[in-house]
DNA sequence: ATCCAGGTTCGGG
DNA sequence: CCCGAACATGGA
């Protein structure tokens, strides 16, 4: 192996490959489950241990597999050869993406006396909270997501991503970059109509669109902010409401005390976990989420993982 | 057939 | 401020 940094590495290069070491507390199985988690997924996929995705890094799109050896995380880029600069950038990604940054302990300490929290935290140990960084694909995915099933969702995101997202072909497969704001903010509302899109899922998407193509709202001014003023900014969107700025929240910025509350999959996994025979109550989350304080949006998304088939 | 889906907006009391 | 209705359609 040779060091691609003198000294303190973050990673180490093997030919093209990326060796990025794991934290402790880290399954990648797991993760892969979640990122598996359903067949019309159409930004990435799963097989034989290798998670395999379309990124774009400034200026060029890298077609990457994903898989795990011994205590590094292998990053192979296939249809290119990056040169330093995008390898750093893959490996910013992926930190990103999986949450390798962040030290679990904590989380896991907290959460032993939680009855809940506790059995899951056992079952799904090494779980990481898999993140959407990009702040206009996050947005997009809460406003598909709203008030459909999931199946459902991930046909409306599909013919979306394949109409207008950016294509590769490699060795006889097709991969997609999810559309660009500007392009989404080019289309109509009839089109989006013609693929089942309600007229206001429609309309809020191009609306948004609008708002991040012309950088009125980025990521990096989010993330400079408290999360309570990120969060109001968020809502200042419409089609964005209390749920889905929690979700982005969660899922982009990596606030860790991000809580959809209201979620129907967060309400049913308790249900579930809880063998209650009905969902349960508003004030009982509020009160469950006190208790996780600061860990709300790991144990939300442990409890989704635990709604995996 | 009926109810529920990773909700949000809008109008009314 | 809180409440119900409308939104549109798929899946169980």
């Amino acid at each position: 192996m040779v060091s691609a940094a003198k000294a303190n590495p973050r990673y180490y290069t093997e030919g093209s490959d990326l060796y990025l070491p794991v934290p402790c507390a880290f399954d990648f199985t797991q993760c892969l489950k979640f990122l598996n988690r359903s067949h019309h997924e159409s930004l990435h996929s799963v097989a034989d241990g290798h998670w395999v995705k379309l990124v774009r890094l400034a200026g060029t799109s890298v077609l990457i597999q994903v898989s795990e050896s011994g205590s590094f995380l292998v990053i192979r880029p296939l249809n290119t050869v990056p040169n330093r600069l995008q390898q750093d950038a893959l490996v910013d990604y992926i930190l990103e993406v999986f949450d390798l940054n962040r030290d679990l302990g904590p989380f896991y300490d907290h959460m032993k006396t939680d009855p809940l929290m506790g059995k899951l935290c056992g079952q799904y140990y090494g779980l990481r909270l898999l993140g959407i960084p990009d702040l206009f694909e996050a947005l997009c995915w809460c406003i598909i997501g709203q008030q459909i099933n999931l199946t459902f969702a991930y046909k409306l995101k599909q013919r979306l991503v394949f109409s207008k997202g950016e294509k590769l072909h490699f060795r006889g497969e097709d991969y997609f970059l999810f559309p660009s704001a500007r392009v989404v903010a080019g289309m109509s509302v009839e089109e989006l109509s013609k693929w089942q899109y309600s007229a206001s899922k429609a309309s809020y998407l191009v609306g948004v669109a609008r708002e991040i193509s012309q950088g009125i709202i980025t990521r990096d001014s989010l993330l400079k902010m408290s999360a309570e003023d990120a969060r109001k900014s968020l809502m200042r969107l419409r089609g964005i409401g209390e749920w889905s700025a929690h979700y982005v929240m969660m899922k982009c910025l990596r606030v860790n005390t991000a809580y959809p509350v209201g979620d129907v999959g967060l309400q049913n996994a308790i249900k579930i976990q809880k063998g209650l025979h009905k969902k349960p109550l508003t004030s009982e989350l509020l009160k469950m989420g006190e208790n996780w304080h600061p860990w709300q949006a790991y144990a939300t998304f442990y409890l989704w993982h635990s709604l995996i088939k």
